[in-house]
DNA sequence: TGAATACCTTGACATAGATCAAAAATGGAT
DNA sequence: ATCCATTTTTGATCTATGTCAAGGTATTCA
């Protein structure tokens, strides 16, 4: 299994941790194989430790009581989920599903705590994470109210160009019925968005590929929501 | 200074450590006086440490370009915040302004980092408080994109009931402009949507006091958000 | 006690975005 | 290639909530 040994070492919230620490996140380590559209695990569930993506993409998601779906994160190789559950104990407060076919290390509670406990250097890592991630969620919860969906889809497109490193040509990782999910609307109105983006020379689109014509103004965009008619 | 020492040992954060680091956590520990409506800090500066509230309430909001303020969080006696940048390094992500006059405990940054290094029980507790405020963010992320406001004012109704103890009457806590930023609206729509339950019976207003006249029907309100009209 | 200030409510109106319905485009699978 | 299923787009309409404006009610402070 020196495989897992060398995927264990490049995920990031192991970092910088010694070889025998490696070694015994290795030992407690779970592969699991998930296809396209499959369920890993659904709100209310027993929490059984925490994941990493080993290689593909997973949505973590709620569902209103009339099925319009809400993502909260889509998480790509190395990164991790579900950390949360493990130190508070209790059940899983969302659903996850897979976007792609997945492979995931399933590390289980007790087993992790113990490690952690043991580990403060682990430990550190982890808070750092989860520090990033309650940012990252303060910034949703401020896109989700305080601007509107132009905004937000440009905030979301400048984010992806600084992500695949192009100064004015981003590739959607998702459908764009997801990204309407992620960006808390549906696709009709998302789609109404991109068409009108690209009336104002903003954008062009050609299926999940986008250009961004004027980077300056989709920036304006993002930061004053404001769209200029 | 024997009495930080009792505030210290009684921050849920701090729970069941052992004494000498109680006091090394006092040692580091510096006291901050605030009168209401007072600034902590706002986005963009750079990170002091993180602070627990000794006794007050702060608000930590977001403003939009146009003004609008979104409230994230507001934090009571015994609550910690502005951890996050303690481990992330970067700069305040939101705004944080006293409510009332407030009393807070300062923990610089680097002296603060140098202790959970050294102590894993600590790095525990504070990894399972970020655990819970990373739920709440979900919860509040899921409130503003899947319910409308009147099922976003049921949950927090139902909440405050239950955090009050008390089954069927409540005092909000701030004031109903800022209740209406913490629920992602306007003073006026919460002011209409208050007439609205109340002329359905569900509740009756008394100034900050709210009797739940119907705890069902506010439940399923704040399950189904469809308002029985 | 009364003015001043902040807070809350109500009304008339405007609009972003949701809903419903259907056509068009895309992309696998056979 | 061609068919089927999914995804995306477009159109017409509806509604929740925001905006602007004004009046009412508390609360504070001199």
């Amino acid at each position: 299994m020196e495989n897992i040994l060398n995927i264990i070492s490049a995920i990031p919230l192991f970092n910088g941790l010694p070889d025998e620490q490696l070694s015994a996140l290795r030992d407690i380590a779970v592969e699991k194989q998930f296809n396209k559209g499959q369920t890993i695990f659904s709100e209310g569930d027993q929490t059984k430790g925490f994941f990493v993506v080993v290689d593909g993409r997973v949505k973590i998601y709620k569902m209103s009581s009339e099925g319009k779906e809400q993502i909260l994160h889509i998480f790509e190789t190395g990164q991790s989920f579900g950390e949360v559950t493990v130190f508070t104990g209790q059940q899983m407060p969302a659903n996850a599903q897979t976007l792609a076919k997945t492979s995931l290390l399933l590390f289980p509670r007790h087993a992790f705590v113990d490690l952690i406990s043991a580990n403060p250097s682990l430990a550190l890592n982890l808070l750092a994470i989860l520090s990033k991630k309650l940012r990252q969620f303060a910034a949703q919860i401020e896109n989700l109210s305080l601007k509107e969906i132009p905004a937000r889809l440009a905030s979301y497109l400048i984010y992806l160009s600084e992500e695949q490193d192009a100064e004015n040509a981003v590739t959607l990782n998702v459908s764009k019925g997801q990204l309407a999910s992620l960006l808390g609307t549906i696709p009709e109105t998302l789609s109404r968005i991109f068409a009108k983006l690209s009336g104002q020379n903003l954008i062009r689109v050609e299926g999940p590929k986008i250009t961004l014509l004027d980077r300056q103004g989709i920036e304006d965009l993002a930061e004053y929501g404001k769209d200029i008619e």
